[in-house]
DNA sequence: CTGAAAGCGCTTACAG
DNA sequence: CTGAAAGCGCTTACAG
């Protein structure tokens, strides 16, 4: 546990300029300031009274919550803390590069967190190891990061099973409607279902003009409306079912289907990936996850090393890839394709 | 602002052993201890380092992240927050008062947010105090607390003009769709705006028998479908209009209704309040507020008094209530009722 | 813009 | 179980 002092002369000024640069008050010149910092991070500089383990907070890097899954796993990781007796500080992480680095710098400088969970971000190699040289446990939820543990499904086998229940059932014309993730660079979770959906149409031996992809501006209810429409307003080009690259996609197109006459599912299968609370209401067929015992499972993780590293200091390494299971839940919104 | 000094005098004890009282470490009889705790909370103590407007972190209390609503004020808190370079934490409070006790006293005797924003919670007027004593500005959204500046809408006057907006097209036969909000006693705004509906329906001079309620279980789409299932179920009784407490009760209804063979607006109107951003592709006919606006505000008042308390100790009083205005958003659900 | 030095607030062996 | 005292880590007028 580096001092302000090892700080100071790591970069070669005064304990009160170092204090100055940290702190934000006072007169310190950009480039002192900039030295002092990288030779905080460097270290490991935790402020006073922060020590690892003492301030009983917990980070969560998100990149928005105003998505079902986001908001369960956000709920699942709470009620984890709060019945350990931790606070939760959010930080939302978007696309942006430099403001993810300050918060990431935040974190790390000013060290009021005694773990991060991170949701749906993919941490790079050097971000993980800064917040290892400070003995920040770390656990990530919705894809794996290399050497921390991670929690999820395996989206190109979800995917892949997906596709192999509309298989068969006998369709054959099926398009794959996803989401366009160019502002979401993060572990392109549409990106890998998609593959499962190619895989298996494939290996099913179904000729290149059989597998069709429509691509949703947003994975929401309604980018799933609005691609849908298109999808299915011409009905010589019509599929005889639809795999979605989330519910919220997969609830999209059946609202659509139903105001343009189409009947689900007699006339259009829908199968959706992720097990919505609004599943069932719209008796959609989907493979469901839960979001919420991932955030619980996650909080487990990192407390458990915070704890073993009280103990002995020699933290046990639960990084791994184990992914939670999916559950085929069949209901209404999927059967045999019309006969031609 | 206290120090452990004044604790020690006030429980009569050295700072050594007060100290070791509010830390933990090191013995102190259990007798000692409450006293010395008893105190620090009285005195508002505060650990060192963290002086009001030090922590750069503002506490967020709110019921649950998983709705519409909340997730677009927590999103228009974090931004705000963001962009002034503060942290948020958030503490999640439900029903359970003992715990309610706990997360504030927290709060207070940890004192590590600089401020708090209440969303959906009504505080007492001594949970109200004991923030103040410690000088951490407070600020509410969805309801008035006494003292305390808050934001939101006037949720009786929306009720009234969404019934007024049913009546003016000529609709008699009104039900109104609420939700149960016995385990959400805060603020009660499903309450209110039955009120507001209660007291226009009243003043359009219309029998008793012509102003029917239902209640969902939940605030939720599902609960709304299954709600609006019974009440569109027999043709005998089923209204030409419904007034829905919120936007997810009605996207619950017209689905209901599409589900039954209803058409939308031709036979059944329905009116929403809130502004949900699946309203636009229902074509929900609402009463639109602006969740993430109010969150966005509510930072921008507590930053405010906050920096006001740093250059001159005159804090300035922002108490009080001027309500958010809403937008009556003229959409396809609603229209004059079918000829009888 | 920076450093030497005073000093604040807390913790922690040590003595009892 | 408690207190007097040493001392750690940081901040902050002050001088330059």
């Amino acid at each position: 546990m580096s001092a302000l002092s090892d700080v100071a002369r790591a970069a070669q000024v005064s304990k009160a300029t170092a204090s100055r640069a940290l702190s934000g008050n006072g007169y310190v010149s950009a480039e002192t300031r900039d030295r002092v910092i990288a030779a905080a991070a460097t270290l490991g500089y935790v402020a006073a009274g922060q020590a690892a383990n003492q301030t009983r907070n917990v980070g969560v890097l998100i990149p928005h919550f105003s998505s079902w899954y986001f908001g369960e796993v956000l709920e699942g990781i709470e009620s984890a803390l709060v019945s350990s007796g931790y606070d939760l500080t959010l930080h939302r992480l978007d696309g942006d590069r430099p403001q993810r680095r300050r918060v990431l710098e935040h974190v790390v400088v000013r060290g009021r967190v005694d773990a991060v969970v991170a949701v749906g971000i993919e941490l790079t190699p050097e971000e993980v190891d800064v917040l290892r040289s400070l003995g920040r446990p770390v656990a990530g939820i919705g894809g794996a990061i290399p050497a921390i543990p991670t929690l999820g499904i395996d989206d190109t086998a979800a995917a892949a099973l997906a596709t192999r229940h509309l298989l068969s059932l006998g369709h054959r014309h099926i398009v794959h409607l996803g989401a366009d993730q160019a502002r979401e660079p993060d572990f392109l979770v549409h990106a890998r279902r998609l593959t499962g959906f190619r895989h298996e149409m494939d290996a099913a031996g179904l000729p290149a003009d059989a597998v069709a992809v429509a691509t949703a501006t947003e994975p929401t209810i309604e980018g799933g409306y609005r691609a849908a429409l298109s999808v299915l307003a011409d009905p010589r080009s019509r599929p005889t079912a639809i795999m979605a690259g989330c519910d919220e996609l997969a609830i999209g197109a059946i609202v659509a289907a139903r105001q343009l006459g189409i009947t689900v599912p007699a006339q259009l299968s829908v199968v959706g990936i992720d097990g919505h609370e609004l599943a069932p209401m719209f008796g959609l067929t989907t493979l469901a996850q839960e979001p919420r015992a991932q955030g619980v499972s996650a909080v487990g993780i990192v407390l458990r090393m915070l704890h073993d590293a009280d103990r002995d200091d020699s933290r046990r390494d639960d990084s791994g890839w184990a992914p939670h299971p999916v559950r085929l839940d069949v209901r209404s919104s999927t059967t045999a394709p019309p006969l031609p």
